[in-house]
RNA sequence: GACCCCGUAGCUCAGUCGGAUAGAGCAUCAGAUUCCUAAUCUGAGGGUCGCGUGUUCGAAUCACGCCGGGGUCACCA
């Protein structure tokens, strides 16, 4: 699929050659052996450095292994130049052949083009979002849910087989109180005057249709009832309501999950899955009973120095062991995330990855830690910290504050924005650091807009294709049938650039998803539209560079081929960051 | 106090497994263009990659130590 793959299996058998010969130790590693396409479109097409990393043990300088290395090279019929340079690096340089025959195979591969790059089918867990059902998504969960879905389609595009998770937080006191202020808007739905709501309970007047649901269903029966019967069934309804909520919410912005796990059915049910994996942590001798130091740099009145049940995460890079269960005897959060993760370990997930918000950095290693403990490193667990989104209007920050209620929701930015742009920002900045989101940068049409600069040159290349048939009517515009035009004709400098951003899509796949990181992607896009729109600029100043070339139809042909590649790679990578490419822009 | 993340051009940020002369957009400056195919284009200037030491053929990238900014810190979820 890469097409630069085979060179470097070529490169290796070249010093495999030289170990025959003895230049080279039978025993020299040839890990750090690299060939990658170098930054410098004047150093070639593509570079080693091969003999660097050999000179050593070969007891030769770098240049002088490099002139052996040379000849073996120069035989192949797909490289027309190989030369030394610099340090002793190698460079090839592919026979003009070459680049056309990339252009075609992005044609004739079309829709599947980079896809199944690593093509393992194994099997990888995402888990992202997990927002607390106590009410609608608010800007801040974006970022996460955005960042989890464009890495779960980037896996899954280069060969995993992806399943996408959201984790209910739906065990804690958090839910009861989210109980105890349904159960208030649903003695307001029977006409009592509750007043201001309480503090530590959800003022938000989206639990008043679930007070008035609960009226409807029950009438007054639940009034006379203790809270400990009620409590379940308010509860119940209060959950159901939030996680449709959330699901619509998610839904807008393209976003849908393949299981919510419960957190509550871990240890309600008839088999206790907590108590099962504390078990499981006693049985390997990493839970004791034992006293913590009081946490630094904070005062907090309510530390009380206490025994407590302990797992001993510091034998796997913890700071500190953490308590499991809380002090009132029920299961702490830790210990259910615990749980959780077996579980999926359990269901045959040997990948494992997790999206929190920055506020959940500290759980990292404790997180980690567990992960290693219960499945003696068998399984791997990457946890992908999102920063925070500072949001802008015009240049000026929105003040926000979730006390005050002025907060703005996931849904009022994408009804604002729409989703494309929303998810392409998010994802234009790694997800490690802070990232500032205007509502009118994102709308704005020029170049420092990278959304728009994308979805132009997508429906720029989409124009071209429309236009075409005006000069020539009866050019056939199918994939296949561009791939069989002349392609060698493609030879301006701008076209070739363009030609060896398009081979190098798949190798930005397949990298992107190793790292876990698809603002590649984005940034790759970037490029790939800037090359197209130049194209497109040097056709203002010399017609006879335009794609559509009236006095010349086979010329014509294959540069519709490069639009139409182009197009394709645009929609795909596109595609993968979870934004609809446009096929016009009026 | 501990841990995590960040520190790259005036600003916002990329930078592949450690690779050659560190890139892009904006802003600045200098030109071109008023039309064609769709929302201007071309070029230039601008850098102790926070500081230091180390690792090595080679460091923005890796290790250690500082400095600066942000986040988190028993039992909350």
């Amino acid at each position: 699929m890469d097409v630069f793959a085979g060179f470097h299996g070529r490169v290796l058998a070249a010093v495999q050659q030289l170990k025959h010969d003895g230049v080279v130790p039978i025993e020299a590693s040839i890990e750090g052996i690299t060939l990658e396409p170098p930054k410098d479109a004047s150093h070639g097409d593509l570079a080693t450095n091969a003999a660097m990393v050999l000179a050593k043990e070969a007891g030769v300088a770098p240049r002088s292994l490099a002139e052996r290395i040379l000849p073996l090279l120069a035989s192949d019929p797909h490289i027309d130049k190989v030369e030394i340079a610099g340090p002793g690096f190698i460079n090839l340089t592919h026979a003009s052949a070459f680049w056309p025959s990339v252009l075609r195979m992005v044609l004739e591969q079309g829709a599947s083009y980079g896809r199944g790059a690593i093509c393992k089918g194994e099997a990888v867990n995402v888990e992202y979002v997990s927002a607390n059902p106590t009410g609608p998504m608010h800007v801040g969960h974006c970022r996460g849910a955005v960042f989890g879905d464009a890495l779960a389609n980037l896996l899954d595009f280069v060969g995993f087989a992806v399943t996408r998770e959201y984790y209910i937080n739906d065990a804690g006191a958090q839910v009861d109180a989210l109980a105890r202020s349904a159960y208030l808007r649903y003695r307001e739905a029977l006409g009592e005057k509750i007043g201001a709501i309480p503090e530590g309970l959800y003022p938000g007047d989206y639990l008043k249709p679930v007070g008035e649901k609960l009226a409807a269903q029950h009438g007054k029966e639940l009034l006379a009832t203790p809270e400990s019967k009620w409590l379940p069934i308010v509860r119940a309804a209060a959950l159901q309501a939030m996680l449709a909520m959330i699901e619509d919410d998610l839904g807008a912005l393209g976003i849908r999950h393949d299981i919510f796990f419960s957190e509550r059915s871990l240890s309600e049910g008839p088999r206790d899955a907590v108590a099962e994996t504390i078990a499981e942590l006693e049985a390997r001798g990493l839970i004791y009973r034992g006293r913590l130091p009081p946490p630094k740099g904070k005062v907090d009145e309510d530390w009380e120095d206490r025994e407590q049940l302990l797992f001993r995460s510091t034998s796997f890079g913890d700071d500190v062991d953490r308590p499991l269960v809380k002090s009132d005897g029920t299961y702490a959060y830790f210990a259910g995330d615990i749980a959780y993760h077996r579980d999926k370990f359990r269901r045959g997930f040997r990948t494992m990855i997790d999206v929190f918000g920055a506020d959940h950095s500290g759980h990292v290693k404790r997180m980690k830690a567990a992960v290693a403990a219960l499945t003696d490193g068998e399984a791997e667990l990457d946890i992908k910290i999102c920063q925070l989104v500072r949001l802008f209007r015009a240049g000026e920050p929105v003040k926000m504050s979730k006390r005050a209620g002025t907060f703005v929701t996931l849904r009022e930015v994408v009804d604002e924005v729409g989703a494309g742009p929303v998810r392409f920002m998010m994802l234009y900045r790694k997800n490690d650091a802070p990232l500032d989101f205007d509502f009118a940068k994102v709308t704005e049409q020029s170049r420092d807009n990278p959304v728009f600069y994308v979805q132009y040159a997508h429906a720029r290349a989409s124009s071209v294709l429309r236009n075409v048939g005006e000069t020539f009517a009866d050019l056939d515009l199918e994939e296949g049938s561009l791939a069989t035009s002349d392609l060698g004709r493609l030879t301006d400098e701008a076209e070739i650039a363009l030609i060896r951003r398009l081979a190098h899509y798949p190798r930005l796949v397949e990298a992107a998803a190793v790292a876990h990181e698809p603002h590649r992607l984005g940034f790759y896009l970037y490029g790939l539209a800037g090359d197209l729109h130049g194209l497109w600029n040097r056709g203002k100043d010399l017609p006879q560079l335009r794609f559509i070339y009236e006095s010349d139809r086979e010329l014509t042909r294959a540069r519709i081929a490069l639009v139409a590649a182009t197009k394709r790679v645009l929609a795909s990578g596109l595609g993968i960051l979870g934004v609809h490419a446009m096929h016009e822009l009026r």
